[in-house]
This record gives structure tokens, C-alpha cells and sequence, in this order.
DNA sequence: AGGATTTATATGGTATGCCATTATTTCGAC
DNA sequence: GTCGAAATAATGGCATACCATATAAATCCT
């Protein structure tokens, strides 16, 4: 079933935790679910150590906890901790699209509104998915469009943390629209080149969309994204 | 010379890894310099597991670099680096000072204060040691202070990573009473609640204190804090 | 003599075995 | 019958041996 390639075990770790952060964020093993290395190991057929390795860059990145003897769990991300989570999530997109705003060429500034209007074209035709993926790349561009790599690093490992719970919020989100029109206000003050407006814009696009959405989840199973990691891996 | 408790070795990785990071943090290994596993297993008296996974620990903190088949190797943060990272930290602060601002009981500000007199303290007395030390102890309270344990946890890391050039900036920082000025102004701001000002302050005091100091580093070699890792380690 | 190729050595990557700790289950006593 | 204690099973922590790769050095060919 779950196999890993054999052969070419170079880099083998990043592997095992790319499947795992995978399966993580797709939501297939649940928050506060044990995950026993001996056992993830066996099945992908690899061995204690480079799984233990994984776990322990799943733990550096929070979507696993590791307690001395206790082993690893998925981490159990919970309401306030997401609510935390978002609102630093939210300082440091405003602080990069601050950045952005200034040091982003003309080019830049046109893939972006580019890549907005292939999202508004997901958006019309109600394609949840690529909505998603578009609004994601959007943010992520957003950040490295700030030219700080420490900033999206860190701006990284935090929306890995939150995926989960803006995916399935994305599934149920009704006000797609609300969202759209604060990212059109958002693109017309980077295209401004409005400091102060974009960080303001940013600011309260983000904290409202998707946190409140927090822990309805697993209320549907289907419909969802299939990690097709085993693919990806093998 | 340099070995630890070999009874109770539960939790040895974090032994192991904060006597990496203390020799690092302290200057006492070099950036760039490479910290091959199996020589400081064999030093440390402990296996290469370990090691192993404190170096992996240290590498999800940024304080080493491990490229694949080539190993760790003591992160050079170059200035570009260190201004990021201190943009980064300075916007994280920032948002944290806000916080608590707001959330902090009278209590809380109270002790910051003291603290911030014991700095003073410590500042007219030209006592380096202790001016930094609680320097650094009031930054950090004010992050704890936002009850923000996401900003906590990210500023601490960002923290770690630029302790090193923070603290060889201090040995040399003849600019004291700015920055002591600075820390009377974030004080009242914080005793009056004034967020927006305490969010303009705090910007203001970061970010030109020490930035600049970045990588004139190693200049003198002497007065420095010896690590006493061995001893708390063992 | 200089450069390239090959070989040797050093170092990281992976597998596995043993030991310590913890959780669970069962048996006994109240 | 229930609570507690002890034993056993399950799991993680650590050590070590083996394998792959990269870097270096040395030798051979030009």
C-alpha cells in the first residue's frame, strides 16, 4: 500500500516527511492522534531512524508535539491556539506586504494581479479548489515578494500550521465574496503603492475570513483532496 | 574536559543541544565553522544519535546549517541576514507590546518596572553583565506579557538566532543612555497604555540599537561571559 | 610539470538491537 | 465489585554497525 522507493534513499527523511505533513494537513490522521514510529516505519518500509528524524521536523515546524517518552502526536491545535496563530500570521503578512508594496517591480506587481484574476475566474465558476491554491500562491507570492527571507520562512512554517483548518474552512466558506472584494481592495492599494493602505487592508482581510471556521471541522469527509502523496514520494 | 552525566539520561538531545547552543551563542564556535558528529559525539561522550538530532534541533532554530552529505555547520548570518531578522523581530515585538499593552495587570507593569530599574541600576553602574541580561528579560516579559504563547514561542527562536551578535554588540555599544532613554519612553508608555505610542516606541528602539554593529564582531576576544555549559549540563 | 582520474578516507545516512520508561492489563485484597 | 498494585507488553531513547557519498590526495597520463 504506502511504500517508499527503495532505491536512491538519498534524502529519505525529507521524504517521510513530506508523506507525513501531507497526510497532516489533508487532515487523515487527527489532531491528538498518537503517531508510533515503530509502526509509520514499518509501514512505509523504512526504517526507526529517519522517521524519528521526520517527527522531529514535523515537531520543529508544530504540526507534531514530541514529550520526553511520550513519543509523537498530531498537534492539537485548538481554537485559541489557532486564533493566536492567525494573528501572527496576520502581523507578518502585513509587515511583508508593507515591504512588498515598496520594493516590488511593475512585473511583479502584473503576475500578481494576474494571478488574482485567475483566481476571480475560480471564483466565478464557484471551483473551490483552485480558489484555494490561487488564494494560497497569492499570499505566499505577497511574502516573497517582501525580498525577507527570515519573513518567509517564518511566514511559511506558520500557514503550514494553519493549512489544515483554512482548507476545510475553505470548504465551507459562504462568503467567498467578502473575501474577493478584499482582495481586489488589496491588489488596488499594491498597485497604488499605498503603504499604509495595503497593511491596513491586509489586516483586516485576514483575523476575519477563516478563523472563526476554526473546529467545525471533520463535520463532512467527503469531497475532500486526496494527498496523492504515495505517488509523489515514490 | 568536556563530558556529561552519563546516569539519568533521560532527555539528553536537549543537554546536548542547549551545550551546542550555548557554545555557539557565546562566539565560541566560529560561523561557518563545520561541527562534524561524530568528533563532538566522541567529546561529549555521547553516541551520534543525539547528536544527531540536536544538531537537527539547532537547524530548526537557525543556529546551524545542515546541508545533505555535508553536515552541520555553524550558521554565518551575514548582516543582510541580521537585518531581516531583526526587522522581523522588531515587527514581532512590536505586535507583542500592543498586546500587552492591553492585557497586562497592573501587577505585570509593576514588575516590569522593577525590572526596568534594576536595569538602570545596572546601566549607571556601567555593569554590562547584568544591563544585558535584564535588558534581554524585559523584552522578554513584554512578549510573554501579549499571552500570545505562537509570538512567544517564533520570537524566541528569532530571539536565539541573533543573541550572538546582540550580545557582541553590547560588549562595545557605546550608545547606552539612547537606549536606556528608549526603555523610559516604552515604560510610560506601557504604564499609560497607550498602544499606539508604545507600538511607535518599541518600533523606534529596535532596529538601530544594535543592527548596525552586526559583524564587526570578533573584534576583542576578552570579558566575555565564559558558558559554564560544562557544569550545568553534567 | 600540470591536470585529470582514480582511489582512499572521512563523514553523513540508514538500519537495527538493546535498554529504560511508561501505559495497560490482570490479579489480588479490601 | 472496585480500587490498587504488580507484571507484562508496547513504545521511545540511545548506541553501534554498516553503507553511500563526497572530498581529498595521490598517481598516472599527457
Amino acid at each position: 500500500m504506502e511504500e517508499i522507493e527503495t532505491t536512491n534513499r538519498a534524502g529519505l527523511v525529507e521524504k517521510v516527511a513530506d508523506y507525513l505533513r501531507e497526510h497532516i494537513v489533508m487532515d487523515h490522521f487527527q489532531p491528538g492522534q498518537r503517531l508510533p514510529e515503530r509502526t509509520l516505519a514499518d509501514q512505509l518500509k523504512v526504517s526507526r531512524t529517519p522517521m524519528r528524524e521526520a517527527l522531529k521536523t514535523l515537531a520543529a515546524e508544530g504540526l507534531v508535539v514530541i514529550s520526553p517518552h511520550r513519543g509523537a502526536v498530531v498537534a492539537d491545535v485548538s481554537p485559541a491556539d489557532i486564533q493566536e496563530k492567525a494573528y501572527v500570521l496576520s502581523v507578518l503578512e502585513q509587515a511583508a506586504a508593507e515591504l512588498a508594496c515598496v520594493k516590488a517591480t511593475d512585473d511583479d506587481i502584473a503576475e500578481l494581479q494576474a494571478l488574482h484574476f485567475e483566481m476571480k475566474a475560480a471564483f466565478l465558476r464557484r471551483d473551490r479548489q483552485n480558489y484555494f491554491r490561487l488564494n494560497q500562491e497569492i499570499h505566499n507570492r505577497i511574502v516573497s515578494l517582501s525580498g525577507n527571507a527570515s519573513l518567509v520562512e517564518i511566514h511559511g512554517n506558520l500557514s503550514r500550521q494553519l493549512y489544515r483548518v483554512r482548507y476545510l474552512s475553505n470548504q465551507k466558506n459562504d462568503k467567498w465574496s467578502i473575501a474577493m472584494a478584499e482582495h481586489e481592495a488589496i491588489m488596488a492599494a499594491m498597485e497604488a503603492r499605498d503603504v499604509e493602505r495595503i497593511g491596513r487592508e491586509l489586516r483586516n482581510h485576514l483575523g476575519k475570513t477563516w478563523v472563526k471556521y476554526a473546529h467545525e471541522e471533520s463535520a463532512q469527509d467527503d469531497d475532500r483532496i486526496e494527498p496523492q502523496s504515495s505517488t509523489e514520494i515514490g
